[in-house]
DNA sequence: CTAGGGTTAG
């Protein structure tokens, strides 16, 4: 007899039950000859000893035929409501092993309840079995349970209660086991051993784990890669690697595939594509490229490292692809900039009839966003609507975010409105997407709004915040705002200080913004000189803009805008000489200009427009909307903004008269190929720049339509010769 | 009869 340990209870005693999973509610296929189990009438009625055996026997034969739950529940109620279950420990432990190895932990729960005394093997079945399904307190409790009736854990007890531990999100429970171990004298098991590392590595106590492998005598594969994916999964990839070395060096033990996955896990981490493709050639060495696992952890290598390429050519080796593959691939695409590579790989698997699951969906819609195409957007809403997974939050979550990029910012909302609970990731999309869209009041509303139903901000929320105040000139509000950060024990990010430069500076208030740049505590960044050197371009400010170009050059010196805007700020101060020297900097270091690129979507296909573009084949038609346009505009008396022109640095684009900018081509063909007062929706690579923003916004009201174009930072709304922005961006 | 790994993250 072996009291429970102190400490192990203790510790059970404090863990939350994970809440049952219903039980199956799928009705029985077919239906048992229900009678044939009860003693009948004519089965002599009158000795109960006599059909009890008969309904044993019956029992007992028919357990060994029944391979599917729903038989196995029939047979479980009959007998449980006879009574007889219990007369016969044997059949129960029958009966259970049999739940256990269909995987009914409910059922098997049940009957271990019913079984008298049971032995090891089935305590660890039933410990397994909990352990398997994720069910770990349970697990756990039943092992309490066990000691407490006095039974002794053998080798086979101790593997899935070590599994069960390292599945909680403290090693509380795992240490007391540790020391039940230790005086029961598992030194030699390996099995046991190697249950201990896992169970540290995997609560990421690393030190822990190793302590226990480094006084291993014998190590398996097993051992070796339960330290290395310990480190790896911890954030020390690099040890993860060394161990790996070590592995390869003083041992003999030979990786096989999941050792090998865990590797390049630690590889994937430190996005060390280099070593992680000469493993790719060890792979090849050890004969394991055709080990499915492992394709998929190389493909999902090579396009998390951005080399999508390489990476779909592994993927199309796979004649069916398993659901992470596909996942891997499709989030793969999306998270690199490839969203229609996503978006039709996606659509690929639907029709292949691969089923998806929430991250498949959550990288379709990110996919989705990045597009900005708002039809691709509704058909992916449609879907996740009829899926599994439309209540899910984190797909909800990301549909708000798909919608704000896709310009429309109702649909976005009326999604927030139908979360009941809102946590702060969802506030903050919403916000976020308020302030994309310049409408700096509701979003700061809503934040206000969420901090009355009890959320509280974190530093991601603040940035929505932020960015809204600045997308909308509300200078005060933003700086208070950021004085509240610190209330919610959130330290400032850079992040957060671009955005209030970008708010001071925007607004006029250069002195203050150079001062509060000067006050950082952090080594500022491009995105804060360039917020400084915009604003430096709106109010004409030379020496301040020249000194925070100067600050971006050393810091990226290959990006044409920065130059550009330099070159128009000496432009409208008059400084011609200063102009001329930029573009002989620019031809130094051989930066050259992005060109402008404007998109629109006529139903649902996305045609791309550069500046001046004859290639379109409705090209013609394009350009004679494009001169009816320029003649309502000077009727109207538009004068154009020459400004915009200087933007052009080379010789050859100052020849480009400026209705020739992509994005009025855009509206020209979204003009010509849609229905009177159909909205249009464009998106550039670039700015909007000042000359075509004012003539969108009369072209808005000149031809009764509502125009949205999507800039490389944020949303302008043209409707009745206004703009959202306000002038303001 | 036991053990180690993999997609993703608004």
């Amino acid at each position: 007899m072996v009291p429970a340990v102190p400490a192990l209870r203790r510790a059970l005693i404090s863990l939350p039950r994970t809440p049952p999973s219903p039980p199956p509610s799928s009705p029985p296929r077919q239906i048992l000859r229900l009678h044939s189990f009860s003693p009948t009438p004519h089965e002599e009625p009158c000795d109960p000893q006599n059909s009890s055996a008969t309904l044993l026997r019956r029992a007992a034969a028919l357990l060994n035929s029944a391979a599917q739950p729903s038989h196995l529940s029939q047979i479980h109620a009959i007998l449980l409501s006879s009574g007889i279950l219990r007369c016969s420990p044997s059949l129960a432990a029958k009966l259970f092993l049999s739940a256990a190895d269909l995987g009914l932990i409910h059922q098997a729960r049940h009957l271990l309840d019913e079984i008298p005394g049971p032995s090891v093997p089935l305590w660890n079945a039933a410990i397994r079995l909990h352990s398997r399904h994720g069910a770990f307190v349970d697990a756990l409790l039943i092992y309490d349970k066990m000691l407490h009736q006095g039974v002794v854990p053998d080798g086979l007890t101790l593997p899935p209660v070590l599994k069960a531990c390292g599945g909680l999100p403290t090693p509380t429970v795992g240490r007391a086991v540790h020391a039940h171990i230790l005086r029961r004298g598992f030194e030699t098991d390996l099995f046991v051993q190697n249950g201990l590392v896992a169970m540290y590595a995997k609560s990421g106590w690393i030190p822990c784990a190793r302590a226990v492998f480094d006084r291993l005598s014998d190590r398996n594969v097993v051992s070796w890669t339960s330290i290395i994916s310990g480190c790896a999964q911890n954030g020390f990839p690099l040890e993860a690697l060394q161990i790996f070395a070590r592995m390869q060096s003083s041992s003999d033990v030979r990786p096989d595939f999941i050792a090998i996955v865990s590797v390049l896990k630690a590889y994937m981490d430190i996005e060390d594509l280099d070593q992680g493709s000469s493993v790719h050639g060890l792979v090849i060495k050890l004969g394991l490229d055709d080990e499915p696992d492992l394709v998929i952890t190389l493909t999902a290598m090579y396009a998390k490292c951005g080399q999508v390429h390489t990476a779909r050519s592994l993927f199309d080796q796979v004649p069916s692809p398993a659901l992470i593959l596909w996942n891997a691939m499709i989030s793969g695409y999306a998270k690199n900039g490839f969203a229609s590579e996503a978006v039709e790989l996606f659509r690929e698997m639907i029709a292949r009839h691969t089923k998806p699951d929430s991250v498949t969906i959550r990288s379709a819609i990110l996919a989705c966003a990045q597009l900005g195409s708002l039809e691709v957007g509704k058909w992916i809403e449609d879907y996740t609507g009829h899926s599994p997974f439309k209540d899910d939050i984190f797909v909800k979550t990301s549909l708000i975010d798909m919608y704000a990029k896709c310009g429309s910012i109702a649909r976005a909302h009326r999604v927030f409105e139908c979360i009941s609970n809102k946590d702060v990731v969802v506030w903050s999309a919403i916000i976020m997407g308020y302030g994309l869209h310049g409408r700096g009041r509701e979003a700061i509303h809503l934040f206000e709004e969420m901090k009355c139903a009890g959320v509280r901000p974190n530093d991601v929320t603040f940035v929505g915040v932020l960015s809204a105040c600045n997308h909308a000139g509300l200078v005060d509000e933003g700086w208070k705002y950021f004085c509240s950060m610190r209330d919610y024990g959130i330290e400032p990010r850079h992040q957060h200080y671009a955005c209030v430069v970008d708010l001071l500076a925007r607004a006029g208030h250069l002195e203050k913004a150079y001062e509060f740049v000067r006050s950082m505590p952090m080594e500022p960044e491009v995105t804060v000189w360039g917020a400084l050197l915009n604003a430096c371009k709106i109010y004409g400010h030379v020496g301040l803009g020249q000194y925070a170009a100067e600050q971006i050059f050393a810091l990226e010196p290959l990006n044409a805008g920065h130059y550009i805007q330099l070159s128009n700020i000496y432009a409208s101060a008059g400084m011609w000489s200063d102009v001329a020297k930029v573009r002989v900097l620019m031809k130094e270091k051989g930066v050259t200009k992005a060109i402008g690129c404007s998109l629109i979507e006529i139903n649902g296909k996305l045609h791309s427009f550069r500046v001046g573009d004859k290639l379109h084949p409705r090209s013609k038609e394009i350009f004679e909307m494009l001169s009816e346009l320029e003649r309502k505009l000077k009727k109207s008396g538009f004068v154009p903004h020459m400004g915009s022109v200087l933007h052009d640095l080379s010789m050859e684009e100052k020849e480009e008269s400026l209705c020739n900018h992509s994005e009025r081509i855009a509206i020209a063909f979204g003009l010509i190929s849609t229905a009177p007062g159909t909205t249009l929706r464009i998106m550039k690579n670039l700015r909007a720049c000042v000359n075509c923003h004012s003539a969108t916004k009369l072209i808005s009201k000149l031809v009764g339509r509502e125009i949205v174009v999507r800039d490389i930072n944020r949303f302008h709304h043209f409707k009745d010769g206004l703009c959202s922005c306000g002038d303001y961006w």
